[in-house]
DNA sequence: GCTCAGCATTAGGACACGCTAATTAATACG
DNA sequence: CGTATTAATTAGCGTGTCCTAATGCTGAGC
């Protein structure tokens, strides 16, 4: 079912002749799936991976901050395409089809991220925002192309995996756990931080936490006041909100 | 115009807050015009640098491959913007407005062909395509980051310079002349391809031609079977067609 | 001065995506 | 078991961008 690959290179006469679908707009003939498309499908992975069950339609529109008609729509949209199935006022699940889309965006995303990051230089705080923007118009070669220049990265730069299309599994699952998980004594290391949150980035930069350090979890003070944790080569005070965004994995 | 910030969470009214433009699509919040806009904008910047007249609504529509109502309509649209100027049934002129923004589109997508092609290895006929997708995705942010990684390159792979916002002149104006107008002796540097047609470009790359080699015209044959010429380090025939579509500057 | 070819514009749709309001289906509670 | 709350869907609409068909203007030749 549909070549994945994007561009049908076999397109032999340069113009006219082609039947032009009305109402498209002038680019994107060449990208399979429109953005609001990739847009459900990777927040339906997304929710998919949280809890197992089908995804109900108000927890996809909140997801994506939209009113519920319009996420109930475009599921039937999806359905249409054949990339997810809705069993109706019941929730939708993704198909084989819907979960590969879903991994090439949320591959490329990372790839972009990591790029931007290393290649570009640019500040943690914005990539995510700018990534999000380029996601839908890197094609899959400009993506592999990205991924290779960088040397083939296994993690963006929060830590999170860049998953393979065809990559069922998560490698963090079983693995990773939460720092506010952790007791007095701990030690690991520090794997991701969740991107969601711009202003937690920010503080956690300028503190010098990032993926890739050790840590240890030193004492925990009463009373929900937090962690004090050895992370890299200082020790530091982690309120609760902020260990919550933090992924470890724990070492002998 | 709202940068769209995720989580509101302080929202203590039930509703209603949030203007939410509809119909305008999931992302795109941050980009201050659409694919579109930007599209015609810099079409008729082109189409200005050929003529001086005003942009004739057909010719408009012919460069861009829509049908003539269309373009009438943008046309409107773009006046509203204040990107152009349009007077009815007489033509349309770019404001000083909508000639930063189509130097802005035309900047990004240059520096993303350099970009593709030197970063990126990517091959040579599909980086306009490419380009082409990704310019309207590429904030100036990210545009400027790519600039400043590649050391400030002034021309893109094809040879055409990369303008800067404000540069209301073309730098190859009185400069630059079709290779096939040289005459037999004539002297000089490949500086620039055209990149309208990907098949020409595969040619050319086929056989080593490429902005930046010095070029001598041997002879020309008669009866429009073309020019003999040095390229780099070897002689080629080059046809008429072919010569139109490269750029040379005379050295003495 | 009138007619007709050629362009531009208006009219009327289409399609993708978003919204609100109203309705129906599912769940929970007295 | 009937009603009240809540979630999902249907209805109807707005916007951007494109299309075709019909109409309107404008200049060239008579």
């Amino acid at each position: 079912m549909q070549p994945l690959h994007p561009r049908s290179l076999g397109g032999t006469e340069p113009s006219a002749e082609r039947p032009r679908t009305p109402g498209t707009g002038l680019r994107r003939a060449s990208l399979p799936f429109s953005p609001a498309v990739e847009d459900y499908a990777k927040a339906l992975y997304r929710l998919e991976q949280q809890s197992d069950d089908p995804i109900s339609t108000g927890a996809l529109a909140a997801r994506l901050e939209i009113s519920a008609p319009s996420a109930s729509n475009m599921l039937r949209h999806l359905a249409q395409l054949g990339l997810a199935t809705v069993s109706p006022g019941r929730g939708a699940r993704l198909t084989p089809a819907g979960r590969r889309v879903a991994r090439g965006v949320i591959r490329r995303h990372r790839i972009i991220e990591r790029f931007l990051m290393d290649a570009l230089k640019m500040p943690w705080d914005c990539i995510h925002e700018e990534a999000d923007l380029l996601e839908h118009a890197v094609s899959s070669r400009v993506g592999e192309a990205m991924w290779e220049a960088l040397g083939r990265p296994e993690r963006d730069p929060h830590g999170d995996p860049i998953p393979a299309l065809d990559d069922e599994v998560d490698p963090d699952k079983d693995v990773l756990e939460l720092l506010e998980s952790w007791e007095p004594g701990a030690i690991g290391i520090l794997v991701r931080v969740s991107a969601a949150h711009p202003e937690a980035l920010r503080y956690m930069a300028d503190k010098g936490i990032a993926p890739g350090l050790p840590v240890r979890v030193i004492t925990r003070e009463p009373f929900g006041a937090g962690q004090r944790v050895h992370i890299g080569t200082h020790d530091q005070m982690i309120g609760p909100e902020l260990a919550r965004l933090i992924f470890v994995q724990r070492t002998e």
